[in-house]
DNA sequence: GGTGAATGGATAGTGTCACTCTCCACTATC
DNA sequence: GATAGTGGAGAGTGACACTATCCATTCACC
Protein backbone atom coordinates (compact mmCIF):
# COMPACT_ATOMS: atom_id res chain seq x y z
CA UNK A 1 0.00 0.00 0.00
CA UNK A 2 1.46 3.96 -0.24
CA UNK A 3 1.04 6.33 2.11
CA UNK A 4 -2.42 7.52 1.66
CA UNK A 5 -3.64 4.19 2.45
CA UNK A 6 -1.59 3.95 5.49
CA UNK A 7 -2.93 6.83 6.20
CA UNK A 8 -6.70 5.76 5.82
CA UNK A 9 -5.80 2.45 7.95
CA UNK A 10 -3.90 3.56 10.45
CA UNK A 11 -5.72 7.02 11.50
CA UNK A 12 -2.44 9.29 11.17
CA UNK A 13 -2.12 12.00 9.10
CA UNK A 14 0.04 11.54 5.78
CA UNK A 15 2.32 15.00 7.11
CA UNK A 16 2.63 13.29 10.81
CA UNK A 17 3.91 9.92 8.73
CA UNK A 18 6.06 11.25 7.05
CA UNK A 19 7.35 13.21 10.20
CA UNK A 20 7.59 9.69 12.04
CA UNK A 21 9.53 8.28 9.03
CA UNK A 22 11.77 11.42 9.13
CA UNK A 23 11.96 10.81 12.98
CA UNK A 24 13.16 6.93 12.60
CA UNK A 25 10.08 5.78 14.38
CA UNK A 26 8.50 4.33 11.13
CA UNK A 27 10.91 2.39 9.16
CA UNK A 28 10.68 3.74 5.49
CA UNK A 29 8.99 1.66 3.20
CA UNK A 30 10.25 -0.69 0.09
CA UNK A 31 11.56 1.57 -2.28
CA UNK A 32 10.26 0.71 -5.97
CA UNK A 33 11.11 3.55 -7.59
CA UNK A 34 13.19 6.43 -6.83
CA UNK A 35 10.09 8.24 -5.39
CA UNK A 36 7.71 5.64 -4.87
CA UNK A 37 7.07 3.46 -1.52
CA UNK A 38 5.29 0.34 -0.41
CA UNK A 39 4.32 -0.25 3.15
CA UNK A 40 2.97 -3.40 5.05
CA UNK A 41 0.96 -4.86 7.73
CA UNK A 42 3.78 -4.48 9.55
CA UNK A 43 3.47 -0.19 8.99
CA UNK A 44 0.26 -0.48 10.11
CA UNK A 45 0.46 -1.99 12.84
CA UNK A 46 3.63 -0.23 14.29
CA UNK A 47 1.91 3.59 13.69
CA UNK A 48 -1.00 1.79 16.04
CA UNK A 49 1.64 0.83 18.42
CA UNK A 50 3.20 4.37 18.04
CA UNK A 51 0.04 6.22 18.88
CA UNK A 52 -1.32 4.12 21.86
CA UNK A 53 2.09 4.63 22.67
CA UNK A 54 1.98 8.80 23.39
CA UNK A 55 -1.95 9.04 22.89
CA UNK A 56 -2.74 6.50 26.02
CA UNK A 57 0.68 5.99 27.47
CA UNK A 58 1.29 9.62 27.25
CA UNK A 59 4.94 8.80 25.83
CA UNK A 60 6.92 11.99 24.30
CA UNK A 61 8.04 11.01 20.54
CA UNK A 62 11.20 10.85 21.62
CA UNK A 63 10.85 8.30 24.63
CA UNK A 64 9.09 6.21 21.99
CA UNK A 65 11.86 6.20 19.28
CA UNK A 66 13.99 4.94 22.23
CA UNK A 67 12.18 2.67 23.40
CA UNK A 68 11.37 1.36 19.12
CA UNK A 69 14.93 1.28 19.46
CA UNK A 70 15.41 -1.33 22.08
CA UNK A 71 12.98 -3.17 20.48
CA UNK A 72 14.37 -3.50 16.62
CA UNK A 73 17.73 -4.32 18.44
CA UNK A 74 16.53 -6.83 20.99
CA UNK A 75 19.08 -7.94 23.77
CA UNK A 76 19.44 -12.03 24.67
CA UNK A 77 17.98 -12.18 28.07
CA UNK A 78 14.64 -10.70 29.38
CA UNK A 79 16.01 -9.05 31.83
CA UNK A 80 17.99 -6.67 29.75
CA UNK A 81 15.39 -5.92 27.54
CA UNK A 82 13.32 -4.68 30.73
CA UNK A 83 15.75 -2.98 31.91
CA UNK A 84 16.50 -1.42 28.33
CA UNK A 85 12.47 -0.14 28.21
CA UNK A 86 12.34 0.62 31.84
CA UNK A 87 15.13 2.94 30.90
CA UNK A 88 13.86 4.81 27.80
CA UNK A 89 10.37 4.84 29.74
CA UNK A 90 11.55 6.62 32.72
CA UNK A 91 13.35 9.94 32.94
CA UNK A 92 15.86 9.00 35.74
CA UNK A 93 16.62 11.82 38.01
CA UNK A 94 19.51 13.84 37.87
CA UNK A 95 20.64 13.48 41.08
CA UNK A 96 19.29 11.67 44.12
CA UNK A 97 19.55 11.65 47.86
CA UNK A 98 21.84 9.14 48.87
CA UNK A 99 20.26 8.03 52.18
CA UNK A 100 17.39 7.96 51.09
CA UNK A 101 18.47 5.48 48.22
CA UNK A 102 20.29 3.66 50.64
CA UNK A 103 17.12 3.79 52.57
CA UNK A 104 15.76 2.08 49.40
CA UNK A 105 18.15 -0.57 49.67
CA UNK A 106 16.79 -1.46 53.08
CA UNK A 107 13.41 -2.01 51.82
CA UNK A 108 14.59 -4.17 48.86
CA UNK A 109 16.58 -6.35 50.81
CA UNK A 110 13.18 -6.24 53.23
CA UNK A 111 11.25 -7.47 51.09
CA UNK A 112 13.68 -9.71 49.62
CA UNK A 113 14.23 -7.99 46.07
CA UNK A 114 17.30 -8.91 44.61
CA UNK A 115 17.22 -6.13 41.48
CA UNK A 116 19.84 -3.49 43.87
CA UNK A 117 20.24 0.03 44.11
CA UNK A 118 21.42 0.78 40.52
CA UNK A 119 18.43 -0.08 38.78
CA UNK A 120 17.43 3.20 37.58
CA UNK A 121 13.39 3.02 39.48
CA UNK A 122 15.28 2.72 42.74
CA UNK A 123 16.62 6.48 41.91
CA UNK A 124 13.04 7.20 41.16
CA UNK A 125 11.82 6.04 44.46
CA UNK A 126 14.93 7.66 46.55
CA UNK A 127 13.45 10.78 44.72
CA UNK A 128 9.44 10.27 46.07
CA UNK A 129 11.30 9.82 49.99
CA UNK A 130 12.65 12.83 49.50
CA UNK A 131 10.23 14.97 47.50
CA UNK A 132 7.29 13.22 50.32
CA UNK A 133 9.78 14.99 53.35
CA UNK A 134 10.23 18.27 51.59
CA UNK A 135 6.55 18.38 51.67
CA UNK A 136 6.10 17.16 54.80
CA UNK A 137 4.30 14.07 54.07
CA UNK A 138 6.56 11.42 55.11
CA UNK A 139 3.92 9.48 56.67
CA UNK A 140 3.20 8.30 52.98
CA UNK A 141 6.96 6.31 53.02
CA UNK A 142 5.12 4.25 55.55
CA UNK A 143 2.54 2.25 53.07
CA UNK A 144 5.22 1.62 50.88
CA UNK A 145 5.86 -1.79 52.00
CA UNK A 146 2.02 -2.26 51.20
CA UNK A 147 2.82 -0.72 47.88
CA UNK A 148 5.52 -3.98 47.74
CA UNK A 149 3.27 -6.72 48.07
CA UNK A 150 0.70 -5.13 45.67
CA UNK A 151 3.53 -4.94 43.25
CA UNK A 152 4.66 -8.13 43.25
CA UNK A 153 1.10 -9.49 42.36
CA UNK A 154 1.14 -6.36 39.73
CA UNK A 155 4.50 -7.71 38.35
CA UNK A 156 3.39 -11.43 38.12
CA UNK A 157 0.87 -10.90 36.24
CA UNK A 158 3.53 -8.58 34.01
CA UNK A 159 5.75 -11.51 33.34
CA UNK A 160 3.00 -14.17 32.62
CA UNK A 161 2.01 -12.01 30.34
CA UNK A 162 5.33 -11.55 28.34
CA UNK A 163 5.83 -15.44 28.36
CA UNK A 164 2.64 -15.94 26.72
CA UNK A 165 3.68 -14.37 24.06
CA UNK A 166 3.63 -16.95 20.93
CA UNK A 167 6.84 -15.65 18.93
CA UNK A 168 9.77 -14.02 20.18
CA UNK A 169 9.28 -10.79 18.64
CA UNK A 170 5.88 -10.18 19.95
CA UNK A 171 7.11 -10.95 23.46
CA UNK A 172 9.47 -7.91 22.98
CA UNK A 173 6.66 -5.89 21.70
CA UNK A 174 4.23 -7.41 24.82
CA UNK A 175 7.43 -5.40 27.25
CA UNK A 176 6.46 -2.61 25.44
CA UNK A 177 2.57 -2.74 25.54
CA UNK A 178 2.68 -4.22 29.02
CA UNK A 179 4.62 -1.74 30.68
CA UNK A 180 2.87 1.06 28.94
CA UNK A 181 -0.60 0.16 28.51
CA UNK A 182 -0.45 -1.86 31.47
CA UNK A 183 0.52 1.30 33.43
CA UNK A 184 -2.40 3.38 32.06
CA UNK A 185 -4.88 -0.02 32.78
CA UNK A 186 -3.22 0.02 36.39
CA UNK A 187 -3.59 3.86 37.79
CA UNK A 188 -7.26 3.89 35.86
CA UNK A 189 -8.06 0.55 38.29
CA UNK A 190 -6.43 2.80 40.84
CA UNK A 191 -8.94 5.72 40.86
CA UNK A 192 -11.83 3.05 40.29
CA UNK A 193 -10.20 0.68 43.12
CA UNK A 194 -10.30 4.31 45.51
CA UNK A 195 -13.91 5.30 44.40
CA UNK A 196 -14.96 1.65 45.19
CA UNK A 197 -13.14 1.33 48.83
CA UNK A 198 -13.85 4.88 49.58
CA UNK A 199 -17.95 4.04 48.87
CA UNK A 200 -17.69 0.59 51.03
CA UNK A 201 -15.94 2.60 53.81
CA UNK A 202 -18.67 5.56 53.89
CA UNK A 203 -21.33 4.53 52.61
CA UNK A 204 -23.75 7.18 50.65
CA UNK A 205 -26.69 9.10 52.81
CA UNK A 206 -24.14 10.08 55.73
CA UNK A 207 -24.20 13.30 55.80
CA UNK A 208 -22.45 15.42 58.29
CA UNK A 209 -22.33 19.33 59.18
CA UNK A 210 -19.29 19.86 58.77
CA UNK A 211 -15.44 18.27 57.77
CA UNK A 212 -15.03 15.69 55.86
CA UNK A 213 -18.21 13.37 56.00
CA UNK A 214 -17.57 9.68 57.48
CA UNK A 215 -13.83 10.51 57.61
CA UNK A 216 -13.29 12.98 60.50
CA UNK A 217 -15.55 11.43 62.66
CA UNK A 218 -15.96 7.75 60.81
CA UNK A 219 -18.98 5.90 61.13
CA UNK B 1 9.71 36.73 54.69
CA UNK B 2 10.13 38.52 51.01
CA UNK B 3 10.25 36.96 47.56
CA UNK B 4 13.92 36.57 47.55
CA UNK B 5 13.89 34.42 50.85
CA UNK B 6 11.20 32.58 49.59
CA UNK B 7 13.12 31.49 46.51
CA UNK B 8 15.76 30.44 48.61
CA UNK B 9 13.62 28.96 51.34
CA UNK B 10 12.28 26.29 48.30
CA UNK B 11 14.78 26.15 45.52
CA UNK B 12 12.18 27.55 42.74
CA UNK B 13 13.95 30.92 41.09
CA UNK B 14 12.23 34.23 41.32
CA UNK B 15 10.77 35.03 37.98
CA UNK B 16 9.54 31.90 38.59
CA UNK B 17 7.47 31.86 41.54
CA UNK B 18 6.25 35.47 39.89
CA UNK B 19 4.91 33.63 36.91
CA UNK B 20 3.17 30.87 39.73
CA UNK B 21 1.54 33.69 41.40
CA UNK B 22 0.66 35.15 38.13
CA UNK B 23 -1.08 32.06 37.28
CA UNK B 24 -2.74 31.46 40.78
CA UNK B 25 -0.86 28.36 41.48
CA UNK B 26 0.58 30.65 44.73
CA UNK B 27 -1.66 32.43 46.75
CA UNK B 28 -0.30 35.93 46.63
CA UNK B 29 1.23 37.26 49.48
CA UNK B 30 0.21 39.75 52.58
CA UNK B 31 0.84 43.05 51.03
CA UNK B 32 2.40 45.54 53.40
CA UNK B 33 3.01 48.41 51.22
CA UNK B 34 1.85 49.38 47.06
CA UNK B 35 5.00 47.09 46.06
CA UNK B 36 5.49 45.04 49.24
CA UNK B 37 4.24 41.43 50.50
CA UNK B 38 5.63 39.33 53.01
CA UNK B 39 5.32 35.11 52.34
CA UNK B 40 4.89 32.79 54.86
CA UNK B 41 5.80 29.02 55.72
CA UNK B 42 2.50 28.44 53.81
CA UNK B 43 4.29 29.22 51.26
CA UNK B 44 7.31 27.49 51.33
CA UNK B 45 4.98 24.38 51.75
CA UNK B 46 2.58 25.13 48.76
CA UNK B 47 5.73 25.92 46.75
CA UNK B 48 7.28 22.98 47.55
CA UNK B 49 4.15 20.86 46.76
CA UNK B 50 3.76 22.32 43.39
CA UNK B 51 7.21 21.79 42.22
CA UNK B 52 6.44 18.28 43.54
CA UNK B 53 3.74 17.83 41.47
CA UNK B 54 5.74 18.65 38.50
CA UNK B 55 8.76 16.99 38.83
CA UNK B 56 7.84 14.14 40.08
CA UNK B 57 4.21 13.31 39.01
CA UNK B 58 4.93 14.91 35.83
CA UNK B 59 2.13 17.24 35.86
CA UNK B 60 1.51 20.38 33.49
CA UNK B 61 1.01 23.79 35.31
CA UNK B 62 -2.49 23.84 34.21
CA UNK B 63 -3.23 20.27 35.71
CA UNK B 64 -1.39 21.51 38.59
CA UNK B 65 -3.83 24.83 39.24
CA UNK B 66 -6.55 22.70 39.08
CA UNK B 67 -6.32 20.47 41.20
CA UNK B 68 -4.81 23.22 44.23
CA UNK B 69 -7.93 25.09 42.65
CA UNK B 70 -9.78 22.07 44.07
CA UNK B 71 -7.97 21.67 47.48
CA UNK B 72 -8.65 25.44 47.90
CA UNK B 73 -12.21 24.67 47.64
CA UNK B 74 -12.99 21.28 49.38
CA UNK B 75 -15.73 19.64 49.23
CA UNK B 76 -18.30 17.90 51.76
CA UNK B 77 -17.21 14.39 51.21
CA UNK B 78 -13.92 12.21 50.56
CA UNK B 79 -15.62 10.75 47.29
CA UNK B 80 -16.83 13.98 45.65
CA UNK B 81 -12.80 15.26 46.76
CA UNK B 82 -11.15 11.96 45.58
CA UNK B 83 -13.40 12.43 42.23
CA UNK B 84 -12.80 16.05 41.53
CA UNK B 85 -8.72 15.17 42.10
CA UNK B 86 -9.05 12.47 39.67
CA UNK B 87 -10.36 14.66 37.37
CA UNK B 88 -7.89 17.22 37.51
CA UNK B 89 -5.40 14.70 37.12
CA UNK B 90 -6.41 12.31 34.36
CA UNK B 91 -7.62 13.75 31.02
CA UNK B 92 -10.46 11.96 30.03
CA UNK B 93 -10.15 10.29 26.39
CA UNK B 94 -12.39 12.35 24.26
CA UNK B 95 -14.38 9.18 22.53
CA UNK B 96 -14.92 5.97 24.15
CA UNK B 97 -16.21 3.14 22.35
CA UNK B 98 -19.38 2.37 23.93
CA UNK B 99 -18.77 -1.63 23.45
CA UNK B 100 -15.23 -1.11 25.68
CA UNK B 101 -16.88 1.01 28.50
CA UNK B 102 -19.97 -2.09 28.49
CA UNK B 103 -17.49 -4.38 29.11
CA UNK B 104 -15.61 -2.23 31.91
CA UNK B 105 -19.35 -2.23 33.16
CA UNK B 106 -19.15 -5.75 33.28
CA UNK B 107 -15.96 -6.12 35.08
CA UNK B 108 -16.93 -3.56 37.67
CA UNK B 109 -19.86 -5.35 38.43
CA UNK B 110 -17.74 -8.87 38.44
CA UNK B 111 -15.23 -7.17 41.02
CA UNK B 112 -17.86 -5.90 43.10
CA UNK B 113 -17.08 -2.37 42.52
CA UNK B 114 -20.43 -0.51 43.05
CA UNK B 115 -18.43 2.98 41.15
CA UNK B 116 -20.20 2.99 38.07
CA UNK B 117 -19.03 3.86 34.88
CA UNK B 118 -19.41 7.32 34.40
CA UNK B 119 -16.32 7.75 36.54
CA UNK B 120 -13.91 9.49 34.20
CA UNK B 121 -11.03 6.59 35.22
CA UNK B 122 -13.60 3.62 33.86
CA UNK B 123 -13.41 6.05 30.09
CA UNK B 124 -9.57 5.85 30.25
CA UNK B 125 -9.49 1.69 31.41
CA UNK B 126 -12.24 1.52 28.27
CA UNK B 127 -9.49 3.22 26.04
CA UNK B 128 -6.60 0.76 26.57
CA UNK B 129 -9.04 -1.86 26.26
CA UNK B 130 -9.42 -0.08 22.56
CA UNK B 131 -6.09 0.54 21.89
CA UNK B 132 -4.87 -2.81 23.30
CA UNK B 133 -6.96 -4.80 20.63
CA UNK B 134 -6.14 -2.20 18.03
CA UNK B 135 -2.07 -2.88 18.34
CA UNK B 136 -2.93 -6.83 18.32
CA UNK B 137 -2.81 -6.85 21.96
CA UNK B 138 -5.72 -8.11 23.05
CA UNK B 139 -4.61 -10.73 25.26
CA UNK B 140 -3.36 -8.15 28.01
CA UNK B 141 -7.05 -7.50 28.86
CA UNK B 142 -6.86 -10.89 30.80
CA UNK B 143 -4.47 -9.83 33.38
CA UNK B 144 -6.54 -6.91 34.43
CA UNK B 145 -8.96 -8.99 36.45
CA UNK B 146 -5.76 -9.66 38.86
CA UNK B 147 -4.59 -6.25 38.29
CA UNK B 148 -7.83 -5.34 39.90
CA UNK B 149 -6.72 -7.52 42.95
CA UNK B 150 -3.76 -5.91 43.47
CA UNK B 151 -5.55 -1.93 43.22
CA UNK B 152 -7.56 -3.17 46.13
CA UNK B 153 -4.37 -3.38 48.17
CA UNK B 154 -3.56 -0.33 46.96
CA UNK B 155 -6.50 1.22 47.92
CA UNK B 156 -6.85 0.16 50.86
CA UNK B 157 -3.44 2.03 51.36
CA UNK B 158 -4.86 5.10 50.02
CA UNK B 159 -7.67 5.28 52.37
CA UNK B 160 -5.49 4.60 54.93
CA UNK B 161 -3.28 7.34 54.41
CA UNK B 162 -5.70 10.01 53.80
CA UNK B 163 -7.67 8.65 57.28
CA UNK B 164 -4.45 9.06 59.35
CA UNK B 165 -4.10 12.73 58.33
CA UNK B 166 -4.80 14.94 60.96
CA UNK B 167 -6.48 17.90 60.19
CA UNK B 168 -9.40 18.64 57.94
CA UNK B 169 -6.63 20.62 55.31
CA UNK B 170 -3.90 18.16 56.17
CA UNK B 171 -6.24 15.59 54.50
CA UNK B 172 -7.21 17.37 51.33
CA UNK B 173 -3.59 17.61 51.06
CA UNK B 174 -2.85 13.91 51.58
CA UNK B 175 -5.14 13.17 48.50
CA UNK B 176 -3.45 14.84 46.32
CA UNK B 177 -0.17 14.03 47.41
CA UNK B 178 -1.26 10.03 47.93
CA UNK B 179 -2.60 10.17 44.48
CA UNK B 180 0.45 12.29 42.96
CA UNK B 181 3.33 10.92 44.51
CA UNK B 182 1.83 7.15 45.43
CA UNK B 183 1.40 7.32 41.85
CA UNK B 184 5.41 7.87 41.22
CA UNK B 185 6.04 5.24 43.87
CA UNK B 186 4.19 2.61 42.10
CA UNK B 187 5.62 2.78 38.73
CA UNK B 188 8.37 2.86 40.65
CA UNK B 189 7.76 0.06 42.80
CA UNK B 190 6.44 -1.97 39.85
CA UNK B 191 9.43 -1.35 37.24
CA UNK B 192 11.42 -3.35 40.68
CA UNK B 193 8.98 -5.72 41.27
CA UNK B 194 9.22 -6.70 37.79
CA UNK B 195 13.23 -6.73 38.16
CA UNK B 196 13.04 -9.27 41.17
CA UNK B 197 10.13 -11.28 39.60
CA UNK B 198 12.12 -11.85 36.82
CA UNK B 199 15.20 -12.50 38.46
CA UNK B 200 13.68 -15.36 40.18
CA UNK B 201 12.45 -16.97 37.26
CA UNK B 202 14.76 -16.59 35.24
CA UNK B 203 18.25 -17.02 37.55
CA UNK B 204 21.63 -15.04 35.87
CA UNK B 205 23.98 -17.40 34.54
CA UNK B 206 21.87 -19.62 32.57
CA UNK B 207 22.48 -18.39 28.51
CA UNK B 208 21.06 -19.71 26.01
CA UNK B 209 22.43 -19.18 22.58
CA UNK B 210 19.31 -18.03 21.20
CA UNK B 211 16.33 -16.16 21.98
CA UNK B 212 15.47 -14.71 25.25
CA UNK B 213 17.28 -16.11 27.66
CA UNK B 214 15.32 -18.75 29.86
CA UNK B 215 11.77 -17.53 28.43
CA UNK B 216 11.43 -18.47 24.17
CA UNK B 217 12.63 -21.94 26.27
CA UNK B 218 11.98 -21.41 30.00
CA UNK B 219 14.55 -23.30 32.74
C1' DG C 1 0.53 9.97 -24.71
C1' DG C 2 -1.34 13.62 -22.06
C1' DT C 3 -3.15 15.37 -17.68
C1' DG C 4 -4.33 15.93 -12.97
C1' DA C 5 -3.79 13.85 -8.53
C1' DA C 6 -0.60 11.63 -5.49
C1' DT C 7 4.15 10.64 -3.84
C1' DG C 8 8.70 11.15 -1.35
C1' DG C 9 11.51 14.42 0.43
C1' DA C 10 13.01 18.71 2.41
C1' DT C 11 12.43 23.17 4.64
C1' DA C 12 9.93 26.38 7.02
C1' DG C 13 6.12 27.66 9.87
C1' DT C 14 2.51 27.03 13.78
C1' DG C 15 0.59 26.62 18.34
C1' DT C 16 1.41 25.28 22.98
C1' DC C 17 3.90 25.04 27.09
C1' DA C 18 6.77 26.46 30.91
C1' DC C 19 9.29 29.32 31.93
C1' DT C 20 12.71 33.54 31.53
C1' DC C 21 13.92 38.24 30.46
C1' DT C 22 13.34 42.98 30.54
C1' DC C 23 11.40 46.88 31.98
C1' DC C 24 9.12 49.94 35.27
C1' DA C 25 8.02 52.72 39.33
C1' DC C 26 8.72 52.19 43.73
C1' DT C 27 10.73 50.66 48.49
C1' DA C 28 14.16 49.12 51.80
C1' DT C 29 18.61 49.42 53.53
C1' DC C 30 23.01 51.03 54.18
C1' DG D 1 21.49 59.62 48.54
C1' DA D 2 23.27 55.45 46.32
C1' DT D 3 22.29 50.77 45.60
C1' DA D 4 19.94 46.62 45.70
C1' DG D 5 15.60 44.46 45.87
C1' DT D 6 10.37 44.34 44.97
C1' DG D 7 5.82 43.55 42.72
C1' DG D 8 3.84 43.62 38.44
C1' DA D 9 3.26 43.27 33.40
C1' DG D 10 4.55 42.19 28.70
C1' DA D 11 7.52 40.27 25.49
C1' DG D 12 10.83 36.77 24.40
C1' DT D 13 12.88 31.87 24.44
C1' DG D 14 13.57 27.10 23.56
C1' DA D 15 11.62 22.70 23.35
C1' DC D 16 8.07 19.94 21.40
C1' DA D 17 4.85 17.84 18.11
C1' DC D 18 3.19 18.46 14.54
C1' DT D 19 1.52 21.04 9.93
C1' DA D 20 2.05 23.60 5.61
C1' DT D 21 4.31 24.50 1.55
C1' DC D 22 7.11 23.50 -2.08
C1' DC D 23 9.25 20.57 -5.60
C1' DA D 24 10.44 17.19 -9.06
C1' DT D 25 8.81 12.98 -10.11
C1' DT D 26 5.41 9.16 -10.82
C1' DC D 27 1.03 7.06 -11.03
C1' DA D 28 -3.68 6.22 -12.74
C1' DC D 29 -6.90 7.11 -15.96
C1' DC D 30 -8.61 8.65 -20.24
Amino acid sequence: MRIAELSRRSGVAVPTIKFYLREGMLPPGERTSPNQAQYDEGHVRRLRLVRAMIDIGGLSVAAVREVLATVDSPRDNLDELMGAVSKALVDEPAEVDPSALAEVGELLGELGWDCGTDHPSASSLAAVYTAAREVGHERIIDGIPRYAKACELIAAVDLDYVEGAAEVDQMLESVVVGTVLGGSALSALRRLAQAAESGRRYPPGVVESEGLAGVADPV
